[in-house]
DNA sequence: CTGATACCGTACCGTACAGTACCGATTCAA
DNA sequence: TTGAATCGGTACTGTACGGTACGGTATCAG
């Protein structure tokens, strides 16, 4: 399990990995050139390339790297589906906190920018970062709503519609207001919007047995 | 009410911001270059630079009347205030029906990803993009539901709240999808994404007066 | 210790681009 | 008709960038 001593190589490679990282985020694909991520890592231009081979390869590395650093604590907060349904509220509320926080985070924001921007010209990179990302979210929720349901009767669509329908009440417009640098939402208004969204979420989808459908 | 006869000039300018435009949605702000706008529009490049002074305030005005060319069919699908609260499935539907086919359009995707991108060396474009676009959706949304909510009693919050919430189910992650190019919603997806949003919207809000309150 | 390999620094190539300059032709107002 | 303004075409400047080449130096395996 342990790291079997990092060479030189290593050492570099991580070191360009990180700047370009930054410089990425910072400026996008288009605007980011090879001369200042150098000029940020140290060392040489030819390393780089020795280690990348392009541009466009060292940006897919980077951009799959960090759509597994976003996801990772969505995965970590993954609703348990041992959770009993009193719990639905609560579990729903706290996943859909974390998913917000994580999803308004500069670094995510940038993140969404680049796949966004340069999706028309990396079209297999754009659909990695929609399953890892976004798509592998609505999954879990969808596998944890799905276990909910087998459990008692409702009236619902597949697990999969409900929780793309939960993920966009929590999203609201706040995501896009972000994205597009109007307004960073404050965590009292991330956390109002998750509570209206588990609030109206719960009005139609009831899964305790004791409740009476709405019709 | 007539246009006074367009002079060459105007005749010029009108054929470089429809070139402009084009190469714009296409390739992006970064991506384009002017002397593909002239290639595409005719005539030649002090032109460009006699009307419009720089590629940023060309960028600016091209992105201005794109937004409003995209508002227009909402704004004209604009849910009349004095409909009536019996109709209010009718007029949701109707509306969000026009915003999510609107918003998946080829040009709109194409001005998203733009503001997105460069959002951040321009932000004065953002923030106008989002009062004149998205944001005038909800105000107008909101003005019809509050004009409702005063009718009878509602046990809701503000009407613009309650408008965010309904226009994010619409969006549900079909815009992300179409954003990012993985996926292009057929329209038989869009008219059960909207008549899904409708009913989850309806649970939680229902004006009629007859009706019990969910607390 | 020795050879091979990776690295640094830098110079370099080709290309693409924003913006300017200039000239001859065209348009348009007076 | 005449003078001014606009337009087209093109050549040009300066800059920035992706990618390569190369010589000298450090690292590392055998």
């Amino acid at each position: 399990m342990q790291s079997p001593a990092p060479t030189r190589g290593d050492i570099r490679r991580a070191a360009i990995l990180e700047a370009a990282t930054e410089v990425f985020m910072e400026l996008g694909y288009a605007g980011a050139s090879i001369d200042r991520i150098v000029q940020l890592a140290g060392g040489s231009k030819g390393t780089v390339y020795r280690h990348f081979g392009c541009k466009a390869d060292l940006f897919a590395e980077i951009i799959t790297a960090l759509v597994a650093r976003m996801t990772a604590p969505i995965e970590h907060q993954r609703p348990d589906t041992a959770d009993t349904t009193q719990e639905l509220a609560a579990t729903l509320t706290r996943f859909g906190q974390t998913y917000l926080d994580v999803l308004v985070q500069p670094q995510s924001l940038a993140l969404y920018r680049m796949v966004m921007a340069e999706g028309v010209n990396f079209p297999d990179l754009a659909r990695v970062f929609y399953a890892r990302g976004p798509g592998q979210v609505v999954m879990q929720l969808a596998d944890y709503l799905g276990a909910l349901r087998g459990w008692d009767s409702l009236a619902t669509p597949e697990a999969e519609v409900m929780a793309r329908e939960f993920l966009s009440l929590v999203r609201s417009d706040l995501h896009l207001k972000a994205l597009l640098g109007v307004e960073i939402p404050s965590a009292a208004q991330r956390a109002l919007t998750v509570k209206r969204a588990v609030a109206l979420f719960l009005a139609q989808y009831q899964p305790v047995p004791g409740a009476t459908a709405a019709k």
